[in-house]
Formats: structure tokens, C-alpha cells, sequence
DNA sequence: AAAATACATATTGTATTCAATCAAAATTTC
DNA sequence: GAAATTTTGATTGAATACAATATGTATTTT
């Protein structure tokens, strides 16, 4: 097993993202560098590096002589991420159908049979992180670096929210699973005939699952019945 | 004349910024560590943290054990560019239609003098610099942390594609320019206003102006007269 | 003479040490 | 006893020293 300065610190890179994808870092948590630097076994000169290039993709926040905390998600950001993301994603996977490379469209295949199985067997995070993978593929096929950075920080809270949202506790919840995993298959489709047309609409039907979802959790229907409740009380 | 090492590092990022805007620092150009150590009196290690910031930022890259260069522009980019920009500027001005708050507006309404002033005096570099905090003050006042990097990006090669294309040099170039401040005073006043379909209209016009100055450069018109052409060969 | 290899040099990457800044606790003063 | 100030501990920021990697040149070999 290689095991170089380089090594650990593209490990220490990878596994911050995973950790703060699936929320085990979650949103405000401090990244102290002695800590980190003594698990990782690097010195706080290469491990500050990590932490400035998570701060450039969107994953931390730097404050002035208080370190880099994780990114926040606040109800504004909530709000600023439904606003955006149906544009983006809708124009990435235009331009995945347009450019997408065979190599491409096979890992993304990967990706999608690694997304059912986590749907099968796996955790609300591992199932989140699948869908990432699978998404963040659709980013590098559409091949735009104007795109790519508004994409990357979408995808890093819209996995953040799956895990928090996409915990299918009810039959229509878990329906929706699937039909998101289906949706992930025609999405494959359209990009491999390089249908843009119809990858467009597909990204706004993914969307509009994906938007449900959270909604029934934001919005949970109330509950019935002869709960006694308190005096409403000023204060 | 307050100068500490936390001065000199903000300095030296707002110049490297500045001198890759106005290519200065041209596309591909090497950030040679040990040279701006010196230049600027710092240390390499807050330097290379100023240069992780620059690449986070999209200003320029980085190849490992060969250090950073300022961002390449190539006809792919451009293309990309062209693709991706009209969205994003359209989808910001909207936003800063509904969002902008009165101090923002007093800020772009200065910026929008200081464009002025550079239009009748300044260089070309100096106008696309102005162009670019007016447009910057925009990005603010839409307050969406998702897509502001990317709105970014396209600022930073907006900037890079303004020195080399808005060089007036015919009477139609020169008219676009005044028809661009015409334009802004127009984006104030919907921003004022708080109408965010006309901002979005403006939006597109103002980059179809943009567009069409470009297009006059990359493609002119043919040259009349009597050259003498060699016979066509194959290639 | 051309190609390949080895060596020298320059540059990047990492570690360690030192300085500055901030937050909190304890002491002093009103 | 409460508020303000000083002091202390902890953490971030910068500088220097050291190691590793890559490029270019020179030498050797075919």
C-alpha cells in the first residue's frame, strides 16, 4: 500500500468532501487543524492547502483568524439553491447529451448501477453520495468551465439535502426512489442518442420528483387528531 | 502608510487579479513563486495560499509540480463562453432586480461613473476593468452563493475578452461603446425599479451589443482589392 | 552524429519553528 | 456584586529550513 505525503493529502482531500457531503461534517462544524493534521499525519502547511482548495470548491468557509468551518446552509440558501438549480442543471445536461464521450457514457452506467444498488441496500448518505457521483459525471460530459463551478457547489447541497430529506419512511417516498433511479436511465438514454431536447426535459421532470421530495418533508401534511396542546404563551 | 504581512497578501491578490484581468498577466503566463515572493516581500508560504485563492477563483490554474499559470483562453473556452454567459448574466440581473438594496445601488450607480470616465479617457484595459466592478456590484446584489461562481468565471473571461476585442477603432466600435453606458444607465433603472423582466431584457441586449462587437473583431469584413492570392493549395 | 542516460540545477512540496491574534478566565476596581 | 481590564491559553498566520520532483544539459555509447 503506496503511502506518500501526497497520497495521504489527496486522501484527506477526498474524504473531507465525503464527509461533508453525507453531512458527518455537518453544516458550521470547525475543521481545526492540529486535529486534522495529527489523523492525517500531514503538517498544517499541506492541510491548511486542502482546506483552502475545499474553500474554493464550495465545501468550507474561510474566517479571518477562526479557520474554515464547514459550509452553512441556511433557509436563504435553501431558497438561493431551488432558484438556480433548475437552470443549471437543465443546461448542463443539454450540453452532456451534445458532448458526451463513449467513455463517459460508460462510467456513467457505472454510476447509475452503484446509485440502484445503494438504493437497495444502502444508507440515505451512501444512496446520496451515489447520486452525486452520478450527477457530478453529467457535469464533466458537459465539458463547460463556466458551468462546471456553479454546478459543483449545487451538487454539493443538493446532496446535503438528500441526505437529510431522502430518508423514504413512507411507500410513496420510497416509490419515488425509483422513479428517480428510472429517470437516471432515460437520462442515460437521451445522452447517449445525444438528445438534448429530450435531456432537458428530463432534467426538469428529475427536478420536479426531486423538489416533491424535499417538499413533503418541509411541508408534512399535519397531524390528526386530540393532541392536547398547551396555552399559547408569549415569549 | 499601514503595511503588516496581512496587507501586503491582500494586495498582492487584488493585483494578480487586476493584471490578469488586464492581461498583463496574459493566459498561460507562469506565476513564478520565488519572483512574486520577492516582488511583493512575503514569504512563499502566504503566497502559495494567495495562488490556491486565484485558482479556487478560476483565475488561474494549477499542474502539479509545475506550479500555477494564469488561466489559459482558448477557442474551446470561448465557445463555452458564449454558451453559458447569456444565461447567467440574464438569471443574475434578475435577481439583482428583486434583491438589490439601496446602498448596493448607490455603489453601482459610482461604478457606473467611474465606466463613464474611462469610456472618454482610459485605455482599453481600463474600460473593461470599470465594465467589470459594475457588473461585479450586479453579481452581489443577486445574492445567490450558487450562482455567483460561476457568474464569476464568465466576469473574469468577460474582463480578458473585453481588452482584446473592445479596441474602438472604426466609428460603429466606438458607438457600441457609448450604446454599452446607454445600457447600464438602462439596468440601474430597472434595478431601481425593482422590474426584473425588464432587467432580463436588458440583460440580452446588452449582451447581444457585446456579442456584436466581439463578432466585428473575430470576424471582419474581408479586405478589398487587388491582392495577389497564391493559387489555393491542399493542405 | 543521434539517441539515451546520468547528473546538475531549479522549482515545487512538506515540515518545523516562531510570531501574532483572539477568546476566555481571573483579578481588580468601582 | 457587576463591569472592566489584564493575563493566559489556544489557535491561526508567516517565515525558514529541508526534501522530493522535474527539466535541461552534458556526456557517453551505439
Amino acid at each position: 500500500m503506496a503511502d506518500s505525503p501526497k497520497i495521504r493529502k489527496i486522501r484527506l482531500h477526498e474524504q473531507l468532501k465525503r464527509d461533508i457531503l453525507c453531512l458527518d461534517l455537518p453544516p458550521g462544524h470547525d475543521l481545526d487543524e492540529a486535529a486534522l493534521s495529527e489523523k492525517f499525519g500531514l503538517s498544517r502547511t499541506p492541510l491548511r492547502e486542502v482546506l483552502l482548495q475545499l474553500v474554493g470548491e464550495g465545501y468550507a468557509e474561510q474566517h479571518p483568524n477562526r479557520g474554515c468551518r464547514v459550509s452553512e446552509m441556511s433557509h436563504t440558501s435553501l431558497r438561493n439553491f431551488f432558484l438556480a438549480a433548475p437552470m443549471v442543471y437543465g443546461a448542463v445536461l443539454q450540453l452532456a447529451a451534445q458532448n458526451a464521450q463513449p467513455l463517459q457514457i460508460a462510467r456513467l452506467k457505472e454510476a447509475q448501477q452503484r446509485f440502484r444498488d445503494a438504493l437497495k441496500s444502502g444508507s440515505a448518505a451512501a444512496r446520496s453520495l451515489a447520486n452525486n457521483e452520478f450527477h457530478m459525471i453529467t457535469g464533466e460530459m458537459a465539458d463547460n468551465a463556466y458551468l462546471q463551478p456553479s454546478f459543483q457547489r449545487l451538487l454539493i447541497d443538493h446532496a446535503r439535502i438528500g441526505v437529510t430529506f431522502y430518508r423514504p419512511q413512507t411507500p410513496e417516498m420510497t416509490e419515488n426512489l425509483s422513479k428517480a433511479s428510472e429517470q437516471h436511465d432515460a437520462i442515460i438514454a437521451s445522452i447517449e442518442a445525444h438528445d438534448a431536447a429530450a435531456a432537458a426535459q428530463l432534467s426538469t421532470d428529475h427536478w420536479n420528483l426531486s423538489r416533491g421530495q424535499i417538499e413533503m418533508f418541509v411541508m408534512p401534511v399535519g397531524l390528526d387528531g386530540g393532541l392536547e396542546l398547551p396555552r399559547a404563551t408569549e415569549g
